[in-house]
DNA sequence: CGGGCTTACGGTGTGCGTAAATATC
DNA sequence: GATATTTACGCACACCGTAAGCCCG
């Protein structure tokens, strides 16, 4: 797992479509829908049901919505704690 | 930055020693001091001192390490926590 | 010299984009 | 047919390991 694949859930999850959200990451589509799968594939278990006009979260899929998040914020974070420690004590 | 980077910082810097971490790792030292320095020129920021027996933390370092555990054991967790959910919910 | 970090270099695997296929309304 | 996801395929980049180089006690 990985924190592209992270964000790459994240849009999905909040687009609820995985058109959209590979518009709004700038990447194309099919490889963003294969690595939804892996990361699938990885957990072992699926994060989104599949319907006619986009993907639907599944339980599990806002467990990890919440945790991906969460993990995110705290990486810009600790970019800012790092740059900013190394600003004040050289 | 990447998950694999931060596992690859915390193994160094509780190691002190390149050497020592990449042994712990499994990887052989030249691509994980390397990635080392990519990370501390992503960041902007050294991580740690040279030194003749291996490498020092520097605060900014410090800080780092705090924020690396905290994220992969929230990694951890969170395969944990989606998993369990997929089992109760289907 | 010995121990450690770094640079050089070649190979492999992962991830991307384009194009074609499949499915549902 | 339009909109959405998935599969196929070829390419580029990232990462690794081996080998050689550099520095300091």
């Amino acid at each position: 797992m990985s924190l592209d694949q992270l964000r790459y859930f994240v849009a999905v999850a909040e687009e609820e479509n995985v058109t959209r959200a590979a518009r709004r990451l700038h990447v194309s589509q099919p490889p963003l829908s294969r690595r939804i799968r892996e990361l699938e594939g990885e957990l072992g278990a699926p994060l989104f049901t599949r319907t006619p006009r986009g993907v639907d979260l599944l339980p599990a899929g806002r467990a990890l919505l919440e945790h991906a998040r969460s993990i995110l914020r705290e990486v810009d974070r600790s970019v800012d704690v790092v740059r900013a420690t190394a600003e004040r004590d050289g």
